[in-house]
DNA sequence: GTCTATAGGTGGATAGAC
DNA sequence: GTCTATCCACCTATAGAC
């Protein structure tokens, strides 16, 4: 007797898997329309055909990293806002730790970039994009008021500090595929919490 | 006796600079490898093939483009360093200058937001984009030096600081293109200087 | 499941009429 | 100078062999 059909599904994930993660650095230093197949197949190191046993097109490989990539994003502010310790701590939990993800994996962040830049990424990605616009951009301002009840975090509006935190990282994962300036120091947490101290 | 040569140049120059205004509004929203030919014709309210009588080919227009934005960047900041009055109050100048530019045209700062995300634009425009990364740069890195000489900018090694502005700012170029979330307060000068003060 | 070969379509660049 | 028509390369998606 073969593999069982569990055993089967859980391989067929597995490769699915792969797929994506390669997928992921392709898109994110191409953006959606100049990856070709055949780059995604490369990548991969599978036939350019088999692509199409994973995923019915291009641009459904696209949407399901956007879709990695929002969860990801969500799953990091709530993990923060659970931390124990102040509200402050938890902001500067959060910096530590996306400065670390945008230096050591930037692709990530990278794909929210290129979905933004692609402009009108049509169906589910562009709902999953809005899902994250609005709901990760809540989950941020909510912690940002908390540390400003605290007293520790500048009076500003916390929806403008919210947003200029995300543009600047998704700036910093932008410039993070520059090959030119990478002597440039890395910013370290405490630069980028400068943005929230009162 | 018709237009003269002298003319005729200018005309030509003219079409072409309207032209470049179309495409940069294109390429800043899709990107250059979504961008059609098509689009940049319609944008500019030619046919087709006439694009070709101005520009050699589709990678000659983005180019031309990316030059534009990197020489307005460059004035820019060597026009607030000519400003009178302390670094600080250039720094102060520029910022306000730059959130107003990326509110009213973000498509000059998306040009080389679309260029770093295509990965290796190759030859003339590479060499424009090394020259803007590396000139601009230093400007603005003798700026910070300069308002820590004098006490007003923090600490924090200038290239670090510069590192963040630049990344702050072509964030919030790339976020100005999203559709929703046009209800957030645009930031202030005030917010995208607190990364400055000590 | 994995590959190669092919059909169909799209878009960049050119030729040539006006 | 400006346009339309055409060529050709490339890329997506599918068919079908193994």
């Amino acid at each position: 007797m073969p593999r069982t059909e569990a055993q089967n599904q859980r391989l067929k994930a597995e490769r699915r898997r792969a797929l994506l993660e390669a997928a992921r650095r392709v898109f994110a230093r191409k953006g959606l329309a100049a990856s070709k197949m055949t780059d995604l197949a490369a990548a991969a190191g599978i036939s350019y055909g088999l692509v199409y046993h994973y995923f019915p097109d291009k641009e459904s490989v696209f949407a399901a990293l956007v879709e990695e990539s929002v969860q990801q994003g969500i799953q990091l502010v709530a993990e923060a806002r659970q931390h124990s310790g102040s509200p402050w701590e938890q902001l500067q939990w959060l910096c530590t730790r996306v400065l670390d993800g945008v230096q050591r994996e930037p692709s990530f962040p990278l794909i929210l970039v290129q979905a933004h830049a692609s402009e009108s990424v049509p169906g589910p990605v562009g709902q999953a994009l809005e899902r994250y616009s609005s709901q990760f951009f809540q989950q941020l301002v909510t912690l940002i008021e908390a540390g400003q009840e605290e007293g520790r975090v500048v009076r500003t509006p916390a929806a403008e500090l919210a947003w200029m935190w995300l543009a600047t990282i998704q700036g910093l994962a932008l410039m993070r595929i520059l090959p030119h300036m990478n002597h440039v120091p890395y910013p370290k947490t405490n630069t980028l919490l400068r943005l929230f101290a009162p």
